[in-house]
DNA sequence: CAAGAAAAGTGCGTGCACGCAAGTTTGCGT
DNA sequence: ACGCAAACTTGCGTGCACGCACTTTTCTTG
């Protein structure tokens, strides 16, 4: 439905997309990150630098992007294959939280490589803002019309909480001391597991999910104050 | 105690530092913002183009930051300096309006500035992102030690709110089709004011403030049941 | 008050993003 | 099958961000 034969223009061009991703990610990887001009990444892709630049507009973002790929439409797909009967918060953080669990071997090199550049960890955080749109589709069709940004605000909220948790996430290397500074006095969870701190930064979140879900739900007009659900801590 | 005697260095700094901003919004104004070299501002500044690097990592952003300045600061304060007893979510969100709401005259012909080149205007979003640290910092005193992100989560929630009110906000110029299709059928308000939209954006946000403060208040043993204000709509 | 340390300003060189105006490939209607 | 129009690629030129090494200014300490 979505590719009855996608046409080999569009073939074509997701090809060389991958190759750029690809080759960018491979150099990175087996030189360091500084060694890699861009005219070494367009070369091995087979490809002018210009072309380069028409798919990427920076080196940070054709590596970061072997990593991401198309997680944002994964994540939204996952969403919305849940059923309406779960409560949303718990769709989307699950979702959120299967889409961003990689057993892949080429990732976890890549992750390791972005402790060690703040300029490449800065693309891979901001490359979480991409869920966005792909989010305000299926939430808008959970909560309805309610609030013309309703939707919007919430999806913007999950990619900001999910940005959190990978910033908290990606600091293995290096500064023991800023660990350690971030909580004067107590321990903080260093840097446990990415699912576990994807939950952490979501849970917040979840009595705004649960305030819009439920005006659906009850589209007359009758609202009554519901303690938040057992905090179970 | 925060400022005995700033001392000339810092003096000298916040100088020039104003005076590129400065001399970036009133150039970009006069001339078209293309039609501003990176030289040209340093030179009206009196300063090496090299320290104006230093200062500022775009062209963009010294602009815009001509416009938004200390904001960030300003919103932590605002909010810090209302009662404790009032909502945390009301706090918020009224501090946010009340600095969002500038009667300056420049700043007018400096936001229709950047209505007309996306490259200022996504400046001038991301500027949002800003208030994120001082605003977790206040929403931290407040809700205490909750889960160790929730400040973090809120405050980046808030930016990103602030962020899509501003983009619904920024859209006269131009393309009338784009805020017709923004809502297939009905009217979603093409772009009302400011303080409405931000408003309306920071609504959805509210019960997670709410949850996060209700735990606070209620290790002090006082409550203040209070229902969501009677929402019109 | 005299060094010396620390920080800010500066000049230079490099790699890069991107607009523009060709050239080349793909798709489609007749 | 042909040819036109749209989409993609490419080379070139420009302005820019930023690392590095060095000079100048400000702060500190004995």
């Amino acid at each position: 439905m979505t590719t009855p034969p996608p046409g080999l223009r569009e073939r074509k061009k997701q090809a060389t997309r991958e190759a750029l991703r690809d080759a960018a990610l491979r150099l990175a990887v087996e030189r360091g990150p500084d060694q890699v001009r861009v005219d070494d990444i367009a070369e091995a892709a087979g490809v002018s630098p210009r072309t380069y630049n028409n798919y990427f507009a920076s080196r940070e973002q054709a590596i970061v992007s072997a990593v991401t790929a198309d997680r944002e439409t994964r994540i939204a797909a996952a969403v919305a294959a849940r059923p309406t009967g779960v409560r949303l918060a718990d769709a989307v953080t699950e979702a959120v939280v299967e889409q961003y669990t990689n057993p892949g071997e080429r990732e976890q090199q890549a992750l390791l490589l972005f402790t060690t550049q703040t300029t490449l960890r800065d693309a891979f955080l901001d490359a979480a803002a991409d869920i966005e749109p792909p989010l305000t589709a299926v939430i808008a069709e959970r909560v309805g019309d309610t609030g013309a940004h309703t939707a919007r605000v919430l999806a913007a909220s999950v990619a900001a909480a999910v940005r959190v948790a990978l910033e908290g996430w990606l600091v293995p290397a290096g500064n023991a001391e800023a660990t350690a500074s971030s909580s004067p006095g107590g321990l903080v969870v260093p840097s446990g597991s990415l699912p576990d701190q994807l939950r952490a930064t979501l849970a917040p979140l979840a009595p705004a999910f649960d305030a819009a879900d439920k005006r659906r739900d009850r589209s007359a007009g009758e609202r009554f104050e519901k303690a938040a659900p057992p905090a179970k801590t």
